[in-house]
DNA sequence: CATACATGAATTTTT
DNA sequence: TTCATGTATG
């Protein structure tokens, strides 16, 4: 297939430097919405133009969902051949790739196992002889720390200073130990690791240093110290020629994750450690209103500079900042609400649910919102809520209750008879599928047809009307039961009649993942049953509910969570979740002392505590595209009890009057002169 | 051993 | 207020 021809483009003249910059180091300092991820896929169009073939390209990101994003965009750049063949991945699937290949170098095994952070801190509490998960977290939380400042459990000893951070220290040894007999890794590994491998062996850095003509790293002011590390020996070469060949694409003013390890020294020491490097600033912002833009500058400019930069666009002022103030939680849910109707019943067109977002500092707050939102029919949907219901097991349940619900929802009917396998494969559903296709029904509406049951064989019939008659019988019962325990039997013994249990053991996964699949079964049967006693939490609840009509609810959820990111809801999410999304108005909900900064009644607030905070807050304002309301708290929960709210000393920071009387002289000054008028009046 | 009650603690998150 | 963990009891 050819590819599809390139959509006209135009690049700002900051943008194309950045592209055509080819052969040198290159740092793109990109301000939030100007622009970024567009240099750096047109970046590898150029750089393929200039004769490196895809395979030679690394684009590296932190999350897969940006990996898949990114490499979706150059597919439409570059087509979909070339953009196959892109490395365009993940720090830890790059990690991954190194340590498979050439793992044998530090005595690793080509098929060495990862552990996720439940196989740590299982580990670590077994290891530390301790059954306080708590406690166990917090180790599990101080080694990670330690290994992402690129520290072993010597150097950690070294440094170890409290009693819980010695005892951390010892356990990392042992720790380490357990690793490497069990021949597993984890997380930080995947980047500690490779880099300890190509510093130790000549050979194989000699291979990568030599693998990639160009390596572009998206969000640099998140990377840690040994992600700079590998990363600075990955661009490296012998050859002075073939050394520094990369683009570091990144924002010092949207750093938000010093917490978990990220360094901004990474950004600083940048010009040092590369005399050659290119720096290249994008200032120009295609996102947001002139006002949004002003209150961000403010707000950042109290920040110490580690670049020079801010935000212009040619949108226009548009709607000033609205300010507002809240009594409690439950009025600010209120207001977001108003706030959204408002827009929508002035809005010329249709302003859909999907411009929205509710943004907040903490996971915890968007309860009230959840509420209010639900109260006035609004759709939402709450960020990072979602992922429980990507796992294959639940997912495969859900189809079996969306077929419950809805007999002719065929998607779900495909995933739900073959799992378990009831000897039902491709041909039988194809056949089925065509059959369907023919008398314009659905699948499960064929099931039973007689003149079905004549093209195929005798096997697949007996699956197939077994099949049904289990939905079926399923159905019955679904609908006349209610109550916790007898929802519990119910859903239980289901799983028992179709084998739901050894269908997971007798697949391709590990034992272990498959008794956490079956855990999560059982967690997720549990959150029915639940549902089905009490109701929920919803005052209008009507006590008790049938599975069926949970069933049905859950339906929506999933329906919702399965078309993810498109679909028309409100977005509810945490500051830290928005970075790199933007909506057309923007709810900045507990802007208040405490909250946004935060702060802990243990740790102090140390200055770079604050300006970390004072960087969510420039993220969250550069969200919006036009309309953008803050919202403070004049009583706030804490804890158990209610205390006064503090206006966050980032509103003031804003200055927004300032900006509105930039905005009209006239208007002000017209003011100024009636007000002068009235005091001479009455003087 | 499992369930019920009390007590205490409440950021941010990806791989 | 809610959630999770720990203890006490049946």
């Amino acid at each position: 297939m050819p590819a599809p021809p390139a959509p006209p483009v135009s690049l700002n003249p900051a943008q194309l430097e950045a592209v055509h910059h080819l052969s040198g180091p290159c740092l793109v300092l990109a301000g939030a919405g100007s622009g970024k991820t567009r240099v750096i896929v047109h970046k590898i169009a150029r750089l393929m133009q200039a004769g490196l073939e895809p395979g030679q390209i690394a684009a590296i990101t932190f999350t897969n969902k940006a990996a898949q994003e990114m490499r979706e965009r150059a597919k439409a750049l570059v087509g979909a051949r070339a953009a196959r063949e892109l490395v365009v991945s993940t720090f830890h699937s790059l990690g991954v790739r190194i340590l498979r290949q050439d793992g044998e170098a530090i005595g690793l095994k080509a098929r060495f196992s990862i552990l996720d952070s439940d196989d740590v801190l299982a580990l670590l509490r077994e290891a530390g002889g301790c059954s306080d998960n708590a406690l166990a977290k917090r180790w599990q939380w101080t080694i990670s720390l330690w290994k992402n400042q690129g520290l072993d459990s010597a150097g950690a000893a070294a440094i170890a200073s409290q009693p819980e951070e010695r005892m951390a220290a010892q356990l990392m040894a042992l720790y380490e130990q357990r690793l490497a007999a069990f021949q597993a890794v984890d997380f930080d590994d995947l980047i500690g690791l490779p880099l300890k491998l190509l510093q130790r062996d000549e050979a194989a850095r000699l291979r990568w240093q030599s693998r990639f003509g160009h390596v572009l790293v998206d969000e640099y002011q998140d990377t840690n110290a040994v992600q700079y590390a590998l990363l600075k020996l990955l661009v490296s070469h012998p050859d002075e020629r073939r050394a520094g060949h990369f683009t570091a694409v990144g924002d010092d003013d949207q750093s938000i994750y010093g917490w978990r390890g990220a360094t901004l020294a990474n950004l600083q020491r940048l010009p040092s450690d590369w005399p050659r490097l290119k720096r290249i600033t994008l200032e120009q912002n295609y996102r947001s209103t002139g006002h949004i833009l002003r209150a961000a500058n403010s707000v950042i400019a109290a920040n110490p500079k580690l670049f020079e930069k801010k935000l212009w666009s040619e949108f226009g002022d548009g709607e000033p900042v609205r300010l507002l103030q809240a009594d409690s939680e439950e009025h600010e849910a209120e207001r977001a609400v108003a706030f959204i109707q408002g827009l929508r019943s002035q809005g010329g067109q249709a302003i859909a649910p999907r411009d929205f977002a509710v943004l907040y500092r903490a996971n915890h707050q968007a309860k009230p919102f959840e509420q209010k939102l639900r109260a006035a029919q609004i759709p939402y949907r709450v960020s990072g809520g979602t992922s429980y219901f990507d796992r294959v097991e639940i997912k495969d349940l859900c189809a079996w209750l969306r077929l419950l619900v809805n007999p002719d929802d065929d998607p779900a009917f495909l995933r739900a008879v073959t799992s378990p396998k009831r000897g039902i494969g491709q041909q039988t559903l194809a056949k089925l599928g065509e059959f369907a296709g023919q008398w314009k029904l659905s699948l499960f509406e064929s099931l039973f047809a007689p003149s079905l049951a004549a093209q195929l064989g005798s096997k697949a019939v007996a699956g197939l009307h077994e099949f049904g008659r289990c939905v079926n019988d399923l159905e019955q019962r679904a609908r006349q039961t209610t109550g916790t325990e007898a929802a519990r039997t119910l859903l239980t013994g289901w799983l028992t009649d179709i084998g739901y249990e050894q269908h997971l053991h007798g697949g391709e996964d590990s034992a272990k993942l498959a008794t956490a699949r079956w855990g999560n079964v059982l967690d997720f049967i549990d959150w029915i049953a639940r549902r089905c006693g009490a109701g929920d939490d919803e005052p209008a609840a009507t006590g008790s509910q049938t599975v069926l009509q949970v069933a049905q609810s859950i339906s929506i959820i999933i329906s919702i969570a399965e078309r993810g990111d498109e679909q028309d809801v409100v977005t509810l999410s945490t500051l830290h979740a928005a970075k790199g999304l933007e909506w057309p108005h923007v709810f900045l909900a507990g802007v208040n002392e405490g909250l946004l900064p935060f702060r802990s009644d243990v740790e102090e607030a140390t200055p770079e505590r604050v300006q970390e905070e004072r960087r969510l807050m420039y993220v969250g304002i550069t969200r919006a595209r036009q309309t953008l309301a803050v919202s403070s708290l004049r009583r706030r929960k804490k804890g158990r009890d209610t205390v006064q709210g503090i206006p966050s000393r980032f509103i003031a920071e804003m200055k927004l009057d300032e900006s509105r009387g930039r905005e009209d002289p006239k208007e002000r000054l017209k003011k100024l002169r009636a007000e002068l008028a009235a005091r001479v009046a009455a003087g």
